[in-house]
DNA sequence: GCCTGATTTTGAACATGTTCAACGTCTCGT
DNA sequence: ACGAGACGTTGAACATGTTCAAAATCAGGC
């Protein structure tokens, strides 16, 4: 790890320790770089604003996320039980974060922010976490119809991006009520997905697998800078 | 109208100018009092924020929002064509507002925010849109099934606020790609709801308007200041 | 008409994200 | 070892949302 790298990492350090002590607000760029030791011009050397500081916070969950999923994929077949836990341990995970992880969200919905799960910038990954989605249904013993198959791992991130929005929202103590919606919509999901293969729904999920691919992902996202 | 009320709308109707010229951002709030011929602390004195200046945008959308829909709503019958055209005549009314309209939807994510749609705050407001799409529905020939006539409205809700997310983020000229979500989403959510009646749905039907149920709203909404 | 309290208005001061010109330090070819 | 250019660092200055004590204005009672 080269200097410039460590200088990197005690940045997201210092910021994520004071984030999580005093809210994202209440955090000024002045104390994140007398804490972290250096000034506050070099912080913006390495980051180009406050925002930036936040993918750090993206990145460490993500990572957390793949490891404790690990251990479920490998040992789990049933596609609803795999989806399931799946979000379960993402709620797990982001939990201790939750209190601020609200503020983070005003930046993500911001089609411009670099943050917003849908940008250019996020691009990487978005990606990663689809290909999660697919190993999620991919090695489950589900059957769905062909060509939902191919769009299911990313329609999977959107209802997973939804159930985050939910989450930002919930103030119940453990995200309770967030749990409830993932062990309740998952069984649901999976019917659908089951009924897919039915001739009364073949047409409509042709239309709307057809609809998917047209609009491609999002309309225009934003330029890179 | 008192002068009191007279200077509210002045300063939204300046600052709403503004913010259409030159953009949210680029809109300072000293900008907004000199053009309105007050000092800074006054603006103050009638919003408690650059923020709130934002719901006067809210407003005048959805005014607009319902005369229009009043003439479509009173001729047109199908449930189909009635929901595409009410959203359409939304996207319509809005484009003046897209170049900045997505700066406000940054707001709108924080659960924090007055202005978030599911805020307490926005309560009136959003019943008040609600209330127009079960005009949508009930004033229609859709036959649907019994329980779940009873959310589609909210659901209705649901489905044109995640329009409104698809289009911050579009870039399409004319907003070409909304559109065309709208107008290619609305018969296949026309055909799942004449489906809702069917045997085979019946069940998931019911399972998904009891869940709703059980969420109540989004789990515990902001309270007031 | 004058007093009193409420309402409204003012602008300077403040807080904080961000920029930038200047300066220091490190690297590497000669 | 030296010079040059790249890389890293600094802190003061700037922009702008927000606050607040003071002043101005207004409304109503006497």
């Amino acid at each position: 790890m080269t200097k410039s790298e460590q200088t990197r990492s005690l940045i997201v350090d210092t910021a994520l320790r004071l984030f999580a002590e005093r809210g994202y607000d209440k955090t000024t760029m002045r104390a994140i770089a007398t804490e972290a030791g250096l000034s506050v011009g070099n912080a913006y050397y390495y980051f180009g604003s406050k925002e930036h500081l936040i993918q750090g916070f993206y990145d460490r969950i993500q990572e957390l996320h793949f490891a404790a999923c690990a251990e479920i994929l490998a040992t789990e077949t049933d596609f609803e039980t795999r989806m399931r836990r799946m979000l379960l341990a993402w709620v797990d995970i982001a939990e201790p974060y939750r209190a601020f992880g609200a503020q983070f969200f005003r930046n993500a919905a911001d089609p411009a922010s670099p943050l917003s799960p849908f940008s250019v910038e996020s691009t990487e990954v978005r990606n990663r976490h689809i290909a999660l989605h697919s190993t999620v249904l991919n090695e489950s013993t589900a059957k769905v119809d062909g060509e939902l198959r191919e769009v299911l791992p990313e329609l999977m991130w959107l209802y997973h991006m939804t159930v985050v929005l939910y989450w930002v929202h919930d103030r119940s103590p453990h995200s309770a009520t967030t749990r409830m919606l993932i062990s309740r919509t998952t069984p649901l999901i999976a019917r659908l997905v089951g009924l897919s293969r039915l001739k009364v729904f073949r047409t409509i999920t042709r239309d709307g697998v057809q609809l998917f691919r047209d609009l491609g992902w999002f309309p225009s996202p934003p330029k890179p800078e």
